[in-house]
DNA sequence: AAATATACGGGATGGCCGTCCCGTTTGTCG
DNA sequence: CGACAAACGGGACGGCCATCCCGTATATTT
């Protein structure tokens, strides 16, 4: 299950009735797995049936589709942002990154919705969650500057370069648990400087 | 310009009308263009309009998008295609497996369609080709064989984490030039066993 | 228990797009 | 030059889907 309350938690505007809230986080927890399983393409209509209510019902909580999405793929993000946060307080910068990189990459990989959230397809995770003010480009920056000032990281990679190597991951249909880990390891081998092979 | 002659070369069948074969390459020619820069998403209508003919004109030509787009697609991988042949006799296989790698990420950085159809967007290229005789799954798996037969590729990896990793230097929207060439770099010497560094 | 606002369901609506069809145009051959 | 088939164009059709609406049901309040 999900939080139960209403959408922005500023202070409790009027007490919402309690089947409101129930269904809402039906809606929320059928979209959550839905999301996961086919990604955005999965229609509005499907994400009803599986929560057990009717369309309207979806359509009043969550205006639009890319609204449901946004809520669940952000509140995801938020979680990242924060474990990304506490990696740069326990880890060397190269670690940190490298940590950093795979965490994102088992997360999405496990979610269809946020792995295409992360490749922007159809949708830009990022700029939604700079409204949000989550920072994901930001965070991921500081991490990669800090393990290049170390030396971990070759100098002239971009951030841009990560991002769109962390979407290639994802993007792969048949992705069991070792592919992932091989792909991993490839791309975070890529980029080290030094070469530790296990 | 694109080939002028009817679909399939068997014979000629029974001459085409000129303007049949003018309107054929300019759908052609306007549907690659279109697919390169906007992929499967673009509509039919919007293919016609720049090809200056109307939508029954596509049609009839192609009987479907898919049919078009495969049209397409399939004559760069062939060509591709022979190119890793080429590659496979005149280069070591280290050397031509990662000159593999790199040819189809530059080709498919200039195509969102083929992009597309490498990374199974909507389109299961692979099958496809397959069903034209085009074994692109087999080529690669040959040349990777042989890299790492020859020990200049770990030895763990599989064509698909290759194929995901291609793709994956391909999703990406901002690419320039040098960004494409970094992130080559770097998934080539992640799957590299020793590493030069340029 | 009655009154009232809140939430529900799912059908109606409108937009988008691929494909098909048919009245019209045009190239080709005798 | 005339006739005929081939090809054209773009509107019609049907399917899919997100969103909106409104008559009905129900939680909450007094």
């Amino acid at each position: 299950m999900v939080e139960t309350a209403g959408s922005a938690g500023s202070g409790t505007p009027k007490a919402m009735r309690a089947d409101g809230r129930r269904n809402r986080a039906l809606v929320l927890d059928a979209a959550i797995a839905a999301f996961a399983e086919a990604g955005l393409a999965v229609p509005v209509h499907e994400i009803a049936r599986r929560a057990g209510v009717g369309t309207g019902t979806v359509s009043r909580h969550f205006p639009t589709k890319e609204a449901l999405f946004e809520a669940i793929v952000l509140e995801r993000v938020e979680r990242l942002l924060t474990q990304s946060r506490e990696l740069a307080e326990k880890l060397e910068p190269g670690p940190a990154f490298f940590e950093f990189f795979s965490v994102w990459v088992r997360e999405g990989a496990l979610n269809l919705g946020l792995a295409q959230a992360l490749c922007g397809v159809g949708y830009d995770m990022e700029a939604a969650a700079l409204r949000s003010g989550l920072d994901f480009g930001g965070a991921l920056k500081e991490l990669l500057a800090a393990a290049q000032s170390a030396g971990s990281v070759h100098a002239d990679i971009e951030v841009g370069d990560v991002k769109a190597l962390m979407a290639g991951c994802l993007t792969r249909s048949d992705a069991d648990e070792p592919a992932r880990e091989r792909m991993i390891r490839i791309v975070c081998e890529g980029m080290r400087t030094s070469e530790p092979r296990t």
